[in-house]
DNA sequence: CATACAGTGGACTGTCAAGTCCAATCCGGT
DNA sequence: ACCGGATTGGACTTGACAGTCCACTGTATG
């Protein structure tokens, strides 16, 4: 019985999270197999014994940082609650386009850059990560079916597909913002997402 | 001085090519930094000294890698040579369908792949990498320019961006699909896709 | 204040990876 | 046949890395 993620008391607790909110920023910077768990040690100023302490292995740590990560992307998008008009879209893909020059184009989707590492060969993460998408579209797909109910959207719309496609856009504007160091990459795939959905107005 | 890719005679040439085309495959399914010069060597038939005899380092291969793969995923679709009907166009992303299908939705773009892991780190990789999107799409946007000169494209029209967009479509599809483990996604992607460059019909 | 256990520090081990080195072999030109 | 550089084989060095182990400390509770 290896020492899993034990439920904690107290201090441990903290400590946990430390672990993990080190090690995701570490993992979503440099990705998973370039991060050793030295580099998660001294990031989160922790002893090697305490790793091992609250986590079985360096995949249970991943998956861990999984989970935080689709944590950490979904709620640094608080719009998405509130999906329900044009504009409201259009504020949203705005907030998503300022990250990224803020952030100087670096980094790409942090959910997307474990995809490429993990899905493959992880099934348990390759859940998790599905399991993140699907949290991330459901919100857009039942926005864009109350604004079908509305009447700002043609009966024969479909809000599922219209959100699995706008969030392809966005994974695959990133993916190109990273590639060529260029926010104006994802403003374009995201003009493009917002035009095909308008195109579906009454 | 280190041994770069010196120019070669002969037989020398073919093992050169070797390491490269089994390096790429190696990589391309587990990653950059999961793959040991150990991998290669065993996948190549090759001894420690050859890969240091053609290849500076391990960089060094990556970045003939990297070259290698960008001609790979091009040179798998012909059809970019001929991008000017929606019929084209159409047969085109139902190819790009029909391999996802082929490969259960494992791998992703391979190109994207490499994005990931090497665009904020090596800067060489990534200027070849944004030089592989560029390959991409100019076809396209050529293709969409002769349409558009044919009059089945509206004046208006943007053929870079769409191309842009397009490619975008096509990427983010591709890790969903990944995400996933499903073909269907990149399908969804693409008809939005195409739906977005028609609604430019005159 | 005793004591039991959660939490902690850090040395240690076995394995494996990148990169080095040099002797042996191949082969085109003379 | 002989030379010299290109090519090859594989042992070796050095430095990580994942994971183990055990002694020590804090603290919550009786």
């Amino acid at each position: 019985m290896p020492a899993a993620d034990a439920p904690i008391t107290s201090r441990g607790r903290a400590t946990r999270e430390r672990i993990v909110a080190a090690a995701t920023e570490v993992i979503v910077r440099r990705g998973v197999t370039a991060t050793t768990l030295d580099d998660v040690r001294a990031a989160a100023s922790v002893s090697k014994s305490q790793l091992y302490h609250y986590f079985a292995d360096k995949d249970d740590l991943v998956r861990a940082v999984v989970a935080a990560t689709i944590d950490g992307v979904l709620g640094g998008q608080p719009q998405l609650a509130e999906l329900s008009s044009w504009r409201m879209i259009s504020a949203w893909f705005d907030s998503l386009v300022a990250v990224q020059v803020e952030r100087h184009a670096i980094g790409g989707c942090p959910i997307g850059g474990l995809v490429g590492e993990l899905a493959d060969h992880d099934d348990k993460a390759q859940v998790m990560l599905a399991g993140g998408y699907a949290r991330w579209e459901a919100p857009l797909a039942r926005g864009l079916e109350r604004m079908r109910a509305r009447g700002r959207l043609r009966r024969d719309a479909n809000p599922a597909r219209l959100a699995t496609a706008t969030l392809a856009s966005m994974q695959g504007g990133l993916v190109l913002t990273q590639a060529r160091r260029d926010p104006e990459q994802l403003r374009i795939a995201l003009d493009a997402a917002l035009a095909h959905m308008r195109s579906f107005r009454p």
